[in-house]
DNA sequence: ATCAAATCCGCAAAAAGTTGCACTAAAATT
DNA sequence: AATTTTAGTGCAACTTTTTGCGGATTTGAT
């Protein structure tokens, strides 16, 4: 990491910003400010601008490349304006300093795109693209619960998944289903439904989000009884007459 | 760099200051008033008419040659024709039934992405973007080591990880480096730092790719010496000079 | 909660750029 | 040949850009 000897153009500069982000992904700014032989000031005002110019993202201390930001391909979710209302509701329950468990699938990774940006609590989870989705929030931690993983659903699962979710006591559990009717959560993968089965048992309160049109639906394989959740949240108003039959004492239907 | 003698008319100016340009790549507006012997607005005058007719872009204090038309935003992956020569390198160490331990990085992302579709093999990884890539392979086995997921690399780290890679025994190890010279290994984050010393010590071989571009770059941390790992794979031919100093008895360069 | 590092803000100085104008010399016109 | 025209150049006054620094403020880590 040896100095530069001439004095470069402002141009020249940034270019040169530009190619160790590129080469080594970030760089600070006092790193920088030694290289190109210039103040801290100016290296910030370049990052500055360069940001602004979206090439860069601009952090506390320097920047990071822009390539490592998962880049959220909207288009391709299924239904998904009722999945970000969902989302926009399961947000409501979480609040700062809690422990969260989040399963996977599109609608949960909606939530974790929605999160509050001022948001300080501790995310953990079996799922890649949930956790991709998380690592974008600048203020929660998060934690990976690695297994073997499945691969269409990008999940982790196995014993090793189930004895560390084991190990934790999680305020709130946020899970996804393949199908729920008036007496049950079910769903079609064994070693899923394992994980699934430890992560409500690891947390206070579960809640299960869902688009309407999976209430009625039974699938194979049991995760839990529909009174072992606590809140059930879908894109219908709470009080909507799809609910006849869902309702029950410690079921919260939003 | 000689002040020139006789005064040159306008169009030899102009051709002079290009020549210096196409030599260069760049020019000071100072610099040419001396050479030329003519005040810097005339210079500035030349320059502007230059721009005007695109010969080159005109910045504060000079100029810049037009090819040197700094194009980053590289909105794919920076130098990605360079790294899949590298991935098509690494994935000939990878054979069936061997046990791999893979890092985090565009390099190792796109060895991952072009594993042959008819390997059968176990991998591990602590990169949430390498182990999404693994999930799109019909017959290999992936396992997720989780951790406390680091946003910016979007890796997983922590005493949790490094425990497991403790268990492991894995026949292979290729990971990607910010920065390699003809000493070591370096990095700039601690705990990647650690989880990357941990994947080589779990590791029967272990495989450094990396661009060319990083050869003889530092950082702040040193992940392992040069000796310490088996494979060096870049963009360059076996042979190239580059790599004079790097060459070592038991280091393969492919 | 506390402390050091990083950032932001304004300022002032230096560097670079712009503009108008005068002067020169070559080119064009009469 | 004499005169007008015109392009080119340098100079000086003024504006803009860039940069570093001191100090207030925010941020992040302990």
């Amino acid at each position: 990491m040896h100095p530069i000897q001439t004095q470069l153009l402002k141009r020249e500069r940034q270019a040169f910003i530009m190619k160790q982000i590129n080469l080594h992904n970030r760089v600070l700014s006092a790193d920088l400010g030694l290289m190109l032989n210039v103040s801290e000031d100016t290296v910030r005002r370049d990052l500055n601008e360069l940001a602004e110019a979206g090439e860069l993202v601009k952090v506390h201390g320097g920047a990071l490349s822009k390539s490592y930001h998962y880049d959220y391909a909207p288009s391709t979710t299924y239904a998904l304006s009722e999945k970000t209302v969902i989302a926009q509701k399961a947000a409501t329950l979480i609040e700062d300093r809690m422990f969260v468990i989040l399963g996977g699938g599109t609608t949960v990774r909606e939530l974790a795109r929605l999160l509050p940006l001022d948001l300080k609590a501790t995310f953990f989870t079996v799922s890649l693209t949930t956790a991709l989705q998380l690592c974008d929030h600048p203020t929660i931690d998060v934690i990976f619960l690695g297994g073997t993983l499945v691969k269409n659903s990008q999940i982790s699962v196995g014993g090793e998944v189930i004895s560390r979710l084991n190990e934790i006591k999680a305020d709130l559990c946020i899970m996804g289903t393949n199908a729920i009717d008036t007496e049950c959560i079910t769903d079609t993968d064994l070693e899923a439904v394992q994980v699934k089965k430890a992560m409500i048992k690891a947390s206070k309160r579960s809640a299960v989000v869902t688009i309407s049109e999976k209430l009625g639906s039974t699938q194979k394989l049991q995760v839990c009884e529909l009174s072992d959740i606590d809140y059930l949240i879908t894109d219908l108003p709470a009080d909507a007459p799809q609910f006849v039959g869902y309702r029950r004492e410690g079921l919260v239907v939003l």
